[in-house]
DNA sequence: CATGCGTGGTC
DNA sequence: TGACCAAGCAT
């Protein structure tokens, strides 16, 4: 029997993760597998721990800020993902629903994390299908599909245990993280060495079957560092949709494909799916009234994506050195 | 259904 | 250094 032999393993292989608790604790299923989303375990987990240590309950972060949880949130990437969470929070306030149906169409909530939370939550008798199962079930059975999730969620129904939902999901997930990975599987190590039947096939890695993706272009903008005397810097708030959407930034010219071939990159930057390559430019008035002078010492006070902190860093390193230059000929 | 959406680790 | 990858969702 798959599910018995599975959570046999998990039992004796199963991480301690810090939203493993003894007793099942929704929120904190729920803000996991949020965070979890297209990012690894080991970038989670110090977020996670902050997150709950400022907000130990549902009910807690429902009354933050939007702009407090975005704090929280910076670095993290997919900032949508804090969007959503802090608007489920709101709509919820005191408790999740149970069912797969009913966590289904909260925001930020899609087929996977609603399956998740209804089983690992609530013992629910849900299929939870995301690129670890994927991965598993398409080497298990050697699906040569292109697109194999549907395939995949139609057999993991029939795998799923009447009893321990909960631990067969996280079961199947930390067997595709730890023996199952994407590369170099350790097979010799995997419960279902003898009934797999991509290792029968002798290429276990060419499970799922990969489809070639394109080349990223890259964007090119100049970043205006603008530095009051005091050190203040300007920032000014994004559009609260889109790429880094509600995040802070520098202002910047347009991100255009178009190179201007006299200015030097100063600090390159990669999201999804494109490459940014940003000249810095120093001012000392801002270009309009859209933003606020912030302190470094108050920069934690903002919510900055990461490729903005590359390139205030870069900026005030740059600005000091000329500071410095200056004063020294002085 | 294809595309947009971050970041850090790994090889 | 750069390409690829990691517990998806919204539109």
């Amino acid at each position: 029997m798959f599910s018995e032999k599975l959570l046999k393993w998990y039992d004796l292989f199963k991480r301690n993760l810090p939203w493993r608790t003894e007793r099942k604790n929704p929120y904190f299923v729920w803000l996991s597998e949020i965070m979890l989303q297209q990012t690894t375990v080991a970038t989670v987990i110090p977020y996670f721990g902050r997150f709950i240590l400022k907000w130990p309950e549902l009910k807690d972060i429902a009354k933050a800020s939007l702009d407090e949880v975005l704090v929280e949130w910076q670095g993290l990437g997919y900032y949508s993902r804090a969007r959503n969470l802090h608007q489920c929070a709101q709509l919820l306030a005191n408790a999740f629903p149970q069912s797969e149906e009913e966590l289904r169409i909260l925001p930020g909530i899609g087929p996977y994390t609603a399956a998740a939370i209804a089983s690992i939550a609530f013992d629910k008798k849900a299929a939870a299908v995301d690129g670890n199962v994927i991965r598993v079930l398409s080497r298990y059975y050697a699906l040569q599909l292109p697109m194999p999730r549907k395939e995949v969620h139609q057999r993991l129904k029939k795998l799923l245990p009447n009893k321990r939902c909960g631990d067969f999901t996280e079961a199947l997930m930390e067997l595709g993280a730890l023996v199952c990975r994407p590369k170099i599987p350790l097979c010799e190590e995997c419960p279902f060495l003898e009934t797999c039947k991509a290792y029968k096939l002798k290429n276990v890695e060419s499970f799922p079957l990969k489809h070639l993706k394109e080349k990223m272009p890259t964007r090119y903008t100049t970043a205006f560092i603008i530095c009051r005397q005091d050190g203040a810097l300007w920032l000014r708030k994004r559009p609260s949709k889109g790429l880094l959407g509600g995040m802070m930034e520098v202002p910047t010219t347009p991100w255009i494909e178009v190179k201007n071939a006299k200015q030097k990159t100063c600090v390159k930057h990669t999201f999804t799916h494109f490459h940014l390559e940003a000249t810095l430019c120093y001012r000392d008035k801002p270009p309009d009234r859209d933003g606020l002078w912030v302190h470094p010492h108050d920069f934690k006070k903002y919510a900055l994506p990461t490729v903005m902190k590359k390139i205030i860093k870069a900026g005030l390193k740059e600005f000091e050195s000329v500071q410095n230059s200056f004063d020294d000929a002085v």
